[in-house]
RNA sequence: GCCCGCUUGGCGGAAUCGGUAGACGCAACGGACUUAAAAUCCGUUAGAGGAAACUCUGUCCGGGUUCGAGUCCCGGAGCGGGCACCA
């Protein structure tokens, strides 16, 4: 018997599929739409495991919805800009746009050797001015819509590279690329106002309910919703007040300092003339964002020597803190509140420890529960519940109770009011880099900013730059940021900073709706295909890109570009793929590729024959070289196998380990199911012979177990048990084997039937191995285009069941016996039993509780 | 520090409405076929006792609810993830 050849079949069914135009779609459907995403990838240069196991999943899907009777939208592109072109160019002397594209090709053939049911008439590449265009209009849009703007800001910035570092690039207070302390500096940025959504991207989160709930909880954090005061101090022996923000108004009374931020207005005042404080507010900039940094960073603070009123200091007495020093405190941010605080050393530990060091009050607020207003605090602050203390109108009540009173009484004093705060800042999208959309501004002289009009986009990057000197290549460029203001015509100069290349991710899944279009998206096809209704990628994302693209949707609806705010109906998201390490004698890592390992667990270097050290399995990354690479895989097993692999016993957003042995357990299983259907096929009912009216037991076996297995592979499938349904499909295969005979009693007609389900079943899995089985059983269909089997229930009922009898919830007996048996009979049968007896020893039975159809429990 | 998740054989994992723990796969061991190997096929495989029938113990640990708990509740440990000078 022939040996199925992976390679050969897979090449035939990928150009047949091609030609056929199998998997393109448009809009004029009378089916259902489903549109399934992955993530789409970066094109470092070459596909890894991760990429194959993110649109193997989505091929399943895809391809599993195609059978149900849908119209799926299933595109790919790429997310073409960013820094990694630009170290190319340094680096290799390669033009990002040639490296870039060079990577694009490589990599679309290395996914087509996948068999994905991909319309590729759709593929786009962000770095492309087909995109870019597009973008920069949706930018004016935004920019009209009140969306975007432009303001100073601090930034991490790197004095070597001269560029603006996002915080993930700052390690250690350095530079990534520089090893240079990274400064913080401040510049002009533009900005998307994310902000404006804050509260609707939080709410909307509870609708999502086909979301996990921790993508959805990490979202909820991130944005970060505070329910608090604003509350008003008067400058002692000035006009002005300054006003703080704090969400624990009921401790207003036990305040004993106020703190400013470095970066505050006032302390930037103040540090104009008072070099002491214009030294302590560069110590405070210096200090590194890194969180060790941080962790290690004392709390210090500079006197200032003001004071301010307390807001109820008429009514507190001469012992209480009626005037509150103020410091500058190099842990308060100027981002968050109002860049000023309050400080309650006896119920916050921050405050407490900054009191402590400078002498500064500790009164009890809050008393515990049993304790009374003469509860001391020593180096803990209290933070739970109590009743108010030392607090005159509030004593008494509860914390909660407390918080409302005391801003019901700020607000009738006009000393303040409650509000809600959001730790969620709005997106600064502006980066000194050549290889990203440029942000489609000029900047006159006279005029200010001017959007460049819509006749003059795309602003194309120039091909000719440099990368021989640090900083942007677009500000060193001669003429490109040289140009005519659109409004006066006098000299202008270009905008050179181009966007983060997260805003090309935010909304590509809409331009695969139209990808030709001349405008960033055509209604009718945004409004046909969105949402996607499922999206999957790695948890990575599960913060600032899916934030953003959530955002973006919203700007877009805004500006009329699409019709709803939510992007992404369904997601799922994907574990990793791990592998274990290995380390040569003199600690070097080493390809998994170059070691061989013994029967014992032990391990050599192929080549010299070292020992080589077994490490722990971790995800796949090119610095531990602990990777595979997928087109090795593929050639020798075919991608059938690496697909089959890839979804069996790990369940999916869980991380897999890649082992040899696994794979070939895959390519094993598809040789023995190609076997199967070859053996069986000569025995099996003619493909139009209908159905017999009379099944003998064996036909009706085999007709249990294929509709079993196709109604239980279909909702795995749904709910993305794939692992699951990887051994559904093991278990009817391996039933199937068992039978040697068809020839009688509809046993030809059930094989037929069988066979059929199989094959389609693992379709969305083995896509090119079941086309060919399919038509190895003689259809001149193709396989692709036919419908999801239907399991019919009349056939899986089982009219014999077991029965579990225990004695005290102890298994001791297993009856089989008729369906519904008389509950009574069942008792019996089950006293009868003599383990059960045994187990029963005489004692008296208190009672029996009976589960139809599943159990006897029998009580003594 | 706050929030969240996970913990089941040698391994990945099934069992999620509270009702047979270990499906399916991998690995291992034994056997058949073969001059031999590969491939394939058959069998065993949670631990302990027993010739066997069977019995006992077992889902991270300690309690609890229940006729019955891997599953529910309380407390704890370990591992992993997110956020964090956030006022």
């Amino acid at each position: 018997m022939s040996r199925y050849n992976a390679r050969e079949t897979e090449a035939k069914w990928q150009s047949v599929w091609s030609e056929q135009k199998t998997f393109e779609v448009g809009e004029t459907s009378d089916k259902p739409k489903y549109y399934v995403l992955e993530m789409f990838p970066y094109p470092s240069g070459r596909i890894h495991m991760g990429h194959v196991r993110n649109y193997t999943m989505g091929d399943v899907v895809a391809r599993y919805k195609k059978a149900q009777g849908f119209n799926v939208l299933h595109p790919m592109g790429w997310d073409a800009f960013g820094m990694p072109a630009e170290n190319a160019a340094m680096e290799k002397k390669i033009h990002p746009a040639e490296w870039t594209y060079s990577n694009i090709d490589t990599m679309r053939e290395q996914l087509k050797l996948m068999g994905l049911s991909i319309d590729w008439s759709r593929e786009i590449a962000t770095c492309h001015p087909d995109y870019y265009h597009h973008e920069q209009k949706l930018f004016l849009d935004f920019l009209e819509a009140g969306l975007v703007y432009k303001k100073e800001s601090w930034v991490n910035w790197d004095p070597v590279d001269q560029t603006v570092l996002a915080n993930e690039q700052v390690i250690d207070g350095r530079g990534w690329r520089s090893g240079a302390v990274v400064e913080k500096r401040k510049l002009s940025q533009w900005f998307f106002r994310i902000t404006a959504f804050n509260e609707d991207l939080l709410d909307a989160l509870n609708d999502l309910d086909r979301w996990p709930e921790r993508v959805r909880l990490m979202q909820q954090n991130w944005i970060g919703r505070s329910e608090g005061a604003r509350v008003t101090f008067d400058i002692t022996g000035g006009d002005d007040g300054l006003e703080v923000y704090t969400t624990r108004p009921d401790t207003l009374f036990g305040a004993s300092f106020m703190a400013l931020s470095a970066d505050h207005p006032l302390t930037i005042k103040l540090a104009a003339d008072n070099a002491e404080l214009s030294d302590f507010v560069d110590e405070c900039r210096r200090t590194g964002t890194s969180e060790e940094a941080i962790e290690k960073a004392e709390k210090l603070g500079f006197d200032t020597g003001l004071k301010v009123k307390h807001p109820f200091a008429d009514l507190i007495g001469p012992d209480g803190p009626r005037e509150l020093p103020v410091y500058v405190a190099n842990f308060v941010l100027m981002e968050y509140g109002t860049g000023a605080i309050f400080g309650c050393p006896a119920h916050d530990q921050r405050d407490l420890d900054f009191a402590r060091k400078y002498g500064l009050p500790v009164t009890t607020v809050v008393a515990p529960p049993g304790e009374g207003a003469d509860h001391t605090i020593g180096d803990e602050a209290y933070t739970g519940p109590g009743s108010m203390v030392n607090s005159l109108f509030l004593d008494g009540l509860a914390v909660d109770d407390a918080k409302s009173a005391m801003i019901e009484r700020l607000r009738a004093d006009g000393r303040g009011e409650g509000t809600v705060n959001f730790r969620l800042r709005d997106w600064g999208v502006s980066r000194q880099r050549y290889w990203g959309c440029p942000v489609p501004i000029i900047h006159c002289p006279s005029c200010g900013e001017v959007p460049v009009p819509q006749d003059q986009l795309p602003v194309t990057l120039p091909d000719d730059v440099t990368f021989d000197k640090p900083g942007n290549p677009l500000q060193h460029h001669p003429t490109w940021r040289h140009v005519t203001c659109p409004a006066c015509d006098t000299e202008a100069e270009r905008e050179t900073d181009t966007m983060d290349t997260f805003v090309d991710s935010s909304w590509y899944f809409a331009r695969f709706c139209s990808p030709h279009a001349d405008v960033p998206t055509e209604r009718n096809a945004v409004d046909y295909w969105l949402p996607v209704d499922q999206y999957i990628g790695g948890v990575e994302h599960a913060i600032l890109h899916l934030l953003y693209s959530r955002f973006f949707t919203r700007a877009m609806h805004r500006t009329g570009h699409a019709a709803l705010d939510e992007p992404f109906a369904g997601l799922f998201t994907q574990g990793m793929v791990c592998h274990e390490t290995y380390k040569d004698s003199k600690g070097r890592w080493v390809f998994p590729d170059d070691v061989r390992k013994n029967d014992d667990g032990s391990a050599v270097h192929v080549e010299t024959g070292e020992a080589v050290s077994v490490g722990r399995s971790e995800s796949m990354s090119k610095s531990k070289k602990n990777v595979v690479d997928p087109t090795d895989i593929i050639d020798r097993f075919g991608a059938d196998t690496a697909r089959w692999f890839m979804l069996s016993d790990s369940p999916p957003e869980r991380d897999m380990e890649w082992t040899e042995a696994g794979v070939s357990g895959a390519w094993r299983f598809m040789q023995r199911l190609w076997r199967l259907i070859l053996s069986v096929s000569d025995q099996m009912a003619a493909q139009d012979a209908s159905e017999p009216t009379e099944f003998n037991e064996p036909a009706i076996a085999l007709r249990r177990e294929a509709h079993k297995t196709i109604a239980s592979v279909t909702e795995d499938i749904e709910r993305f048990r794939f692992n699951r349904a990887v051994a559904r499909i093991y278990e009817l295969t391996n039933y199937f084997s068992e039978i040697k005979t068809f020839d009688q009693g509809g046993m030809d007609w059930a094989a037929r039937e069988a066979a059929d389900a199989l094959i389609k079943l693992v379709n969305p899995m083995m896509p090119h191995l079941a086309e060919e089985m399919w038509h190895a059983l003689g259809h001149d269909t193709l396989l692709a285009d036919q419908p999801w089997p239907a399991a019919r229930d009349e056939l899986i009922v089982e009219n014999t069941v077991t029965i579990v009898v225990q004695v005290n919830g102890k298994l001791r007996a297993k009856l089989s016996v008729g369906r519904d048996m008389d509950q009574q009979a069942l008792t019996d049968l089950a006293m009868s039993e003599a383990t059960v007896l045994a187990a029963i020893g005489g004692k008296a039975v208190r009672k029996t509780v009976v589960v139809p159809n599943r159990i006897v429990n029998v009580v003594v």
